[in-house]
RNA sequence: GCGCCCUUCGUCUAUCGGUUAGGACGACAGCCUUUCACGUUGUAAAGACGGGUUCGACUCCCGUAGGGCGCGCCA
């Protein structure tokens, strides 16, 4: 029996949890779930200035809306300074780093030399074997870790395989900055060694920052954890996912209407596999989860896919679930705050009632909640100047010879009572090119409606059908 | 420029030396439905290229091309 299994999600608080950041979450979550392990969450706030409180919250609140939890508190790495600084002091001791006393403009002169001469752009170790009473006065030392220069580094990677990256495109990194403060590649190893992380689990961006931390380890002595850095997800032209592509936090497919189940079930199909299957819930998720399954190469964002998904998630969840889930949804969405205010008891009945047609036909919440619409609309419905000008020029007629075949339709769509008039119209020899459009406002009193007899079976056939009667006659 | 990684239908993927290269989304066509949606049936659609290794390569090796990531006193 091997030592129980602890990932963590290390997320910096950028203002959002990006829907990459979502990913690697889900698969630190899943690998610990399915080893009966744990998952923990660290923030890595070491930028002061980049991490607010809200921040923060809006990585926790992206997680707890996907389902995903951890154990015990989050971690702030930003509290751990000191324990950093410690650990730096003592390699220093230990002669494994050393003060470098170059400037930010001399390293930056240093950079922009190497580019010109096409060299690699690395540090050039001025200052790892120079002795410090060479310093000059005035300048605040950074600790540089001493990284091997010759041989190589190699990561056993889960995901990657064996990678091998020779140590002399690996310069010596800063591990303390001139202000005492830890940089990233330092903390994130003293985090994962003091937390007891048995595997590290992140995007693949993090591979080269993988050997340095490496190698810090081992002159730490301290045991490697497990890696595996899995690809990064691209927008649908290859490359580098945008705002535009998606590159959006959680909350904002929230906002989408897309559902928790749904996002995670996409989110784990994306760069991971088990066979044909396609649609899993989260429990068989922790039970399939592996590393190996994990494929190597970065997959594309595809909307389309997840709003089939979602289509899927939405038919499937029993109506009352579902209409719990559209009242949770609604404070973020658009417009949704408006709508939630006029939702009452006897509303929320109306909606249950209406649910089984509409949900068939929103592959979002955003559809739904529009699809819903009709329902507020106040009756008995009114027309405005221009659909009144089109009934005395005929429309009326038409429509009325219409009313037997919108009788015996169950379901009328606002689109699809459009075509049909234009249909009837043409049929009884009527020009009402321009009938539709305001007719379908009219007759709904919204502009998106799933249709009119939807309103006659939540409203009570009868009544209504009357009254759209009376309307037309 | 240097290093590392990737490459099967448009997209996500299965395949782990021997398959008519399978599934899903999307697309197209039909059925169901007096609309739409749902459902359902079917069609088109892939191993980047070039060399090897092998009786046999999508699968293993090398090269080329294309793409990605990294190279901060950011994380």
């Amino acid at each position: 029996m091997s030592s129980p299994v602890i990932t963590r999600f290390a997320p910096s608080p950028t203002g959002y949890l990006h829907i990459g950041g979502a990913r690697t979450a889900l698969f630190n979550w899943a690998f610990a779930k399915h080893a009966g392990g744990q998952m923990l969450l660290r923030i890595e706030d070491t930028d002061r200035e980049r991490s607010t409180a809200a921040a923060i919250d809006a990585i926790i609140e992206g997680l707890t809306w996907l389902g995903l939890d951890w154990a015990g508190e989050p971690v702030s790495q930003y509290g751990r300074a000191h324990r950093h600084r410690e650990v730096a002091e003592l390699l220093l001791a230990q002669g494994r780093a050393y003060r470098c006393f170059c400037t930010p403009r001399e390293l930056e002169q240093m950079r922009a030399r190497a580019e010109a001469e096409k060299r690699p752009i690395r540090y050039d170790g001025t200052w790892r074997d120079r002795d410090p009473a060479d310093a000059p006065t005035g300048v605040r030392p950074v600790i540089r870790f001493k990284a091997p220069q010759a041989g190589e580094t190699v990561i056993d990677d889960q995901v990657q395989g064996r990678v091998v990256i020779p140590n002399k495109d690996l310069d010596d990194l800063i591990i303390l900055r001139s202000d005492g403060n830890p940089t990233y590649n330092h903390s994130v190893v003293v985090d994962d060694h003091d937390m007891g992380v048995t595997h590290v689990i992140r995007g693949a961006d993090h591979l080269t920052n993988a050997a340095r931390q490496m190698q810090i380890y081992l002159a730490m002595g301290w045991r490697v954890p497990v890696m595996a850095h899995i690809p990064l997800i691209h927008g649908p032209d290859g490359a580098k996912l945008s705002k535009r592509h998606g590159a959006l936090g959680v909350e904002a497919y929230r906002a989408m209407g897309y559902l928790p189940d749904a996002m995670r079930n996409y989110l784990a199909r994306l760069g991971w596999s088990h066979g044909d299957d396609e649609i899993f819930s989260t429990e068989q998720l922790v039970a399939w989860f592996g590393l190996e399954n994990v494929g190597k190469s970065p997959a594309r964002f595809d909307f389309a896919k997840l709003e089939n998904l979602n289509g899927h998630y939405i038919r499937h969840t029993p109506d009352a679930e579902l209409l719990r889930q559209f009242l949770g949804f609604l404070p973020h969405a658009e417009g949704g705050k408006a709508m939630l205010a006029k939702i009452d008891e006897a509303m929320k009945a109306k909606m249950l009632q209406a649910m089984p047609g509409l949900k068939e036909r929103a592959k979002t919440l955003v559809e739904l909640m529009k699809g819903a619409a009709f329902l507020f609309a106040t009756r008995p419905l009114t027309m405005d100047d221009k659909a009144r000008q089109i009934m005395a020029d005929g429309g009326k007629a038409a429509l009325q010879s219409m009313l037997p075949v919108l009788d015996a339709a169950r379901v009328w769509r606002a689109a699809d009572l459009e075509t049909a008039v234009k249909a009837q119209a043409e049929a009884a020899g009527l020009k009402l090119g321009k009938l539709a459009q305001p007719l379908r406002a009219a007759l709904t009193g919204t502009t998106v409606s799933p249709g009119i007899f939807d309103v006659l079976e939540v409203l009570g056939r009868e009544e209504s059908l009357a009254r759209l009667r009376d309307q037309v006659s």
